[in-house]
DNA sequence: GTTAGCACTCGATATGAGTGAGTGCTAAAA
DNA sequence: TTTTAGCACTCACTCATATCGAGTGCTAAC
């Protein structure tokens, strides 16, 4: 159990590191005015919590900085709740301005705004289209070859792909089988009409409109993982910014990850909602092993959901940064709800 | 003019240079076989040549590299055309194997793969949206408050947004507002929509189904303006592996510039068709003063037209990259068109 | 228990010698 | 006249050494 002393000496060295970057010494924390021994007892007591795994040294004469230990406490029991800023508030209702939106927009702006008001990298990951449920399927004819298949879904989404006619379709056995792929896909979600299509639909429309499996195919095709959630970006190159990224290899790690899809998606999957941080090698991805991950989930409405996320270096301001997530995926959720 | 000795020379060090990134020096010239004087001579022909501004030295002791007006010369009259190897065109070819596809899919599978062969960053700038015209208009309704609205267009692309709906909407009117925009506005370019609908729709909708001008501002409100064309990237991070670029504040630039959409318009817009070179400075972006920047474009149809590039260092493996852009934007536009 | 004092450590910065790849110039050879 | 050999010179790069200062740990005094 840590002293009184002990934490206030803990969370002036935090919070001195996350805004200096450098090592903190003990004649520099004895300066501060709420510090009222001298440099020598710090000394002693940094030792003590340097044995204790809270702070480390860069090399034998340095001074301290935290460890991933020391973070974590910080985070955990030395941070209290604060209230965000009028300005901040501002900057982040500004999203909300227009009455007709396109989703996709939305989410875009809205990491721009939290990279910029944070001066981190801000990922958003947008609703999993995979349970988005069909609300209307239609085929807009471009010309005798080819057509545009498109399905919208109860929350907004399109997707739409362009797909290849068979010669012989028969403008009625196509309206026909628009009719039966409405009747039977309305209500079901996107990552189950494989399924269904094969257990229900298919058989049918052979019934009523000969054998069509081919364009079925091409519609549907790949149409369960495609783009199962995008990913925005805000202020990608903000981590250049950071002096502990002054490192072409670790750039380089973070770059590559950040165009890996896949790896994004592990990376801010939550189950749980709420805010929740992650310390550096806490994440368990070599890419950023020097980062703090914190992930605020918004919701669209009752099962589908989608993450936020702010990257930055482990010296974070994780203070203002929880704060304003916060009221990010909460504003968030409230437009796709439609509750504005 | 140059002498024959001049232009051998001339072309050993751009090759040599390209490929090791390192000055060239007399010595190393001379040891080529098809190099058949001593390193004297070469020295003084160097000197000549640089003089004559082709060659330009680190410093006073180094061996000489290309100056852009080196590269240009070499780019407009050294370089033969070379045909395509097997292999490369087969990695090509893999894109177009499905039958089925979405443009963007394509497109995105297309700039990895240019990226991928070439250890540079390949950038396609998807067809202008604006100058699609309008094939299908339709309005899908999520709830009683809001729905999707969907234009198609003669390309096969998708445009949506989600809209409010005023309240008092009845659905009849509502039936008589979509058809008249359908009426009115296919096959007219996305750009002229809001001349269009200022012009004659907004009158006729007033007539027929009251004023519902709220809901078509917010239907069209900006669509003549945005994502007027998409931007496309493969291979980002290889700019990171090019030793010119160990430079942060390069770094920076660069993926700075590759998040503004407007200045990569700019820069990849070419008016006339077929391959461009930018050699450094040529391409009047700071960003890019130490890039050669190759573009082709690529067509849907007669009027439409997008761009693919390849960026990389001066120091670029010219030949190769002109020979994969040709073979890549004439199978991009076959498929467009749908000719394959 | 706290503090002052002091020897010690180690990164950062500057300085200087040595090395080698490369040049320019001159004079001899072709 | 053109080409080549030879040589002095330049300059980036590397390595070792010296200096400086911020910071520590330990000890002894308060």
């Amino acid at each position: 159990m840590l002293t009184n002393r002990q934490l206030q000496i803990l969370k002036v060295i935090v919070d001195d590191f996350i805004s200096s970057g450098q090592p903190i010494g003990s004649r520099q924390i004895s300066k501060r005015e709420e510090i009222s021994f001298s440099s020598s007892t710090i000394r002693n007591e940094m030792a003590d919590l340097e044995e204790l795994g809270y702070l480390e040294k860069t090399h034998t004469s340095s001074g301290r900085i935290p460890s991933e230990k020391g973070y974590r406490f910080y985070v955990d029991h030395l941070l209290k709740p604060q209230v965000i800023t009028n300005h901040d508030m501002k900057v982040l209702r500004s999203v909300f301005s227009e009455n007709a939106y396109e989703t996709e927009q939305v989410i875009r702006k809205s990491a721009t705004i939290l990279s910029d008001l944070t001066n981190y990298t801000s990922i958003i990951l947008g609703p999993d289209v995979q349970l988005h449920k069909v609300k209307r399927f239609s085929i807009v004819p471009l010309s005798a070859k080819n057509a545009v298949a498109i399905i919208v879904t109860d929350n907004g989404h399109v997707e739409n792909r362009v797909v290849d006619l068979p010669e012989d379709l028969h403008p009625s056995d196509f309206e026909k089988m628009v009719n039966i792929l409405n009747e039977r896909l309305v209500g079901i979600p996107i990552v189950q009409i494989p399924y269904y299509l094969e257990r229900e639909v298919s058989n049918i429309i052979r019934q009523h409109v000969g054998t069509y499996n081919r364009l079925l195919k091409s519609i549907f095709t790949g149409i369960e993982q495609q783009s199962d959630s995008k990913i925005y970006y805000g202020g990608k190159t903000n981590m250049l910014n950071q002096p502990e990224f002054h490192d072409l290899d670790k750039i380089r790690m973070l770059m590559e990850m950040m165009e890996t899809q896949s790896q994004i998606q592990a990376l801010l999957h939550r189950d749980s909602p709420g805010i929740q941080i992650r310390i550096g090698s806490e994440n368990e991805l070599n890419a950023v092993e020097d980062c703090s991950i914190i992930t605020a989930t918004y919701s669209t409405n009752e099962e589908q959901v989608g993450s936020i996320a702010i990257i930055g270096p482990k010296r974070m301001d994780y203070q203002r940064v929880i704060t304003l997530l916060d009221h990010m995926s909460g504003d968030l959720s409230k437009l796709m709800r439609r509750e504005w």
